[in-house]
RNA sequence: UGGCCUAUGGUGUAACUGGCAACACAUCUGGUUUUGGUCCAGAAGAGUCUAGGUUCGAGCCCUAGUAGGCCAACCA
């Protein structure tokens, strides 16, 4: 590995400043800390690539924390898509890790914060103290529970624990300082009270902390070196800090949490929650559509591991709103995949060609390259005969002189095999050109060598043969959204702007090779794009979906 | 009537902590090419939100504005 003299983004400018002033580097500890309510998407990517990405770049462990507090929202199904979904991006955790793992602890610091004086239980309900917490410009008003003795605390939460209350009757606040300039210090939930089963802990539980109680303990339990959020998390480090403090004793290692942008990605929505909305409204069909920003998505649609990583990578990190183009993700998958996919020829839209002076009923085998970008890919045989299919768009009558492909009376290559010559256009009653007459010349076949095939042609065509092409489904995808960003309108809502042409599927003729592909293999199907097998594919019944265009500098129609 | 964060070409990040703004994507030219792909060469595009200040010198520091974001779930 070259070490080239990238500069450092400020996450890894913080890592350094630490070590420089004497943190020991074998102290460094990072964790990526999804919750377990829905699938991990484009901007988690981010995340993961940040916080593994400084495991290995500081060789240090990396914790998978499931941040399951809530067990309303969260399953097991999804801590399984999380774990595949991270594996498949080619990371290894140090351990795998819950937050529901500290719920013994958790509730034993709890007691003492009561006995400390430093925790109470409010027996009212959630709208009353919101109401007292005041506003951002006006300070809170103590609960009338505030006060209530140790004794009593103690004795509630206890009944609170064992389930002898009644669901959200009462919550364990922190006593902080109803008058901060930050909400978030007005003395916050610890704790509430649900009887609701947890994918783990089952019903052993009825107390279930809250985010801000749980988290930093978690990193502080696990030591966490360094906890990275993203910027709304920013308010809470104050609390995170100030929890942390209850807990830790002189000496102890206190984590460290900073906070950096998420990633908005154009013409899509990063949020699990719209992106929930979407399942389940059924404008796709789960969370691994191929059109949806989720890893999983994105994996079915055929990006590799590798041209998601390096778009995290390039994208960097940040502090500041921002959204990034999908151009720049399509840029990446194009990158890997034009030095990774095999070439196969396919026709999405056949138009059938005969070669008048080619022999009926004979049909010979062409070599054709894999992949000219690698030379280690190899070749293989393609049946040639006297019917083939092109594509509709290749063929004009007349055309000017822009127009590299096939016209009346004018001369083109076809892909590993000959030229051919346009001589006649045969339509049906509507005037519909259904079949193109043409003649070969023997002299031009690819590889031959002659001075025939050496000839300046206007353009070079993809094609199949019509007696050995098998049918496929195609799976056009395109952008999910028609608009950058389809929140930015407050007045109209996010599903109003999903593309009514994000999927189109068509039947393709493709080259017979093709039938052995298994799923999830890509390919560059020649002058079209990077296609990939879907896991709906059969050998009886082969489907492809699209997962970008070829670029295309072509600025006619 | 508050607190915190942010502000660099169309987009995203840089600028060795003060030395006349770089890289990538996107865009446009030209060349190569059995993919209008790839590759190669090149162009255009910001003077760093504004106004002051410190300094020989500021995108980097200070002050005041302006703009955007976040904070009042028993969500994370």
């Amino acid at each position: 590995m070259s070490e080239e003299k990238k500069s450092l983004n400020f996450i890894e400018q913080i890592i350094e400043t630490d070590l420089k002033e004497g943190f020991d580097k074998s102290k460094l500890k990072f964790r990526f800390p999804p919750e377990p309510n829905g699938y991990l998407h484009i901007g988690h990517a981010s995340s993961i690539c940040l916080n593994f990405g400084l495991g290995l770049r500081y060789n240090a462990p990396v914790n998978l924390r499931f941040d399951d507090t809530n067990p309303i929202k969260e399953e097991s199904a999804y801590v399984n898509a999380i774990k595949k979904d991270v594996e498949w991006l080619g990371f290894e955790w140090a351990e795998e890790c819950y937050a529901s793992d500290y719920f013994q602890q958790l509730y034993e610091w709890a007691v003492e914060m009561i006995k400390n004086g430093q925790a109470y239980v409010d027996s009212q309900d959630s709208e009353k103290i919101a109401e007292q917490k005041g506003t951002p410009t006006e300070p809170g008003q103590p609960s009338p529970h505030r006060e209530r003795s140790v004794e009593d605390n103690l004795e509630l939460f206890e009944a609170m624990k064992n389930g002898l209350t009644e669901p959200r009757a009462h919550v364990l606040r922190a006593k902080i300082d109803m008058s901060s300039p930050n909400m978030l210090m007005r003395d916050p939930v610890m704790y509430r009270t649900l009887h609701q089963a947890h994918h783990r802990t089952e019903n052993d539980w009825c107390i279930y902390p809250m985010y801000d109680w749980a988290h930093g303990e978690s990193d502080f339990i696990e030591n966490i070196s360094h906890s990275f959020c993203t910027l709304e998390f920013q308010p809470h480090r104050e609390l995170y800090n100030w929890f942390i403090k209850c807990v830790s004793q002189e000496g102890e290692l206190e984590p460290k949490q900073r906070e950096f942008a998420r990633r908005n990605l154009s013409h899509t929505i990063v949020s699990k929650r719209k992106l929930l909305q979407l399942v389940e409204s059924k404008v796709v069909d789960s969370w691994d559509d191929p059109r949806m920003p989720t890893i999983s998505g994105l994996r079915r649609r055929g990006y590799t591991p590798a041209s998601i990583k390096n778009f995290a990578n390039d994208i960097g990190i940040g502090k500041r709103e921002n959204m990034i183009d999908v151009s720049r993700l399509e840029f990446s998958v194009r990158d890997d995949l034009n030095k990774t996919a095999p070439r196969v020829m396919t026709v999405l839209d056949p138009l059938k060609v005969v070669i008048t002076n080619y022999p009926e009923g004979e049909e010979e085998m062409l070599v054709a390259e894999n992949n000219p970008e690698d030379e280690n890919s190899g070749t293989r045989e393609l049946p040639f005969s006297r019917e083939i299919y092109i594509e509709k768009e290749d063929f004009r009558e007349e055309a000017n002189r822009k127009f590299f492909r096939l016209k009346l009376g004018k001369e083109v290559r076809l892909k590993n095999a000959y030229f051919i010559k346009a001589e006649k256009a045969i339509k049906d009653d509507d005037g519909n050109i259904i079949e193109v007459h043409c003649t070969y010349d023997p002299e031009t076949k690819s590889g031959s060598g002659t001075e025939a095939s050496k000839r300046k042609v206007k353009g070079t065509l993809h094609w199949v043969s019509v007696k050995h092409a098998k049918p496929a489904e195609v799976r056009l995808y395109d952008r999910l959204f028609t608009v950058d960003d389809p929140t930015a309108d407050k007045e109209k809502d996010f599903l109003d702007f999903v593309n009514p042409e994000s999927l189109k599927v068509i039947t393709a003729q493709v080259e017979p090779s093709l039938t052995s592909a298994k799923e999830l293999d890509k390919f560059q199907f020649q002058r079209i794009g990077y296609f990939c097998v879907d896991q709906d594919s059969t050998s009886d019944h082969l489907v492809f979906n699209r997962t970008v265009t070829l670029r295309d500098s072509w600025k006619g129609k």
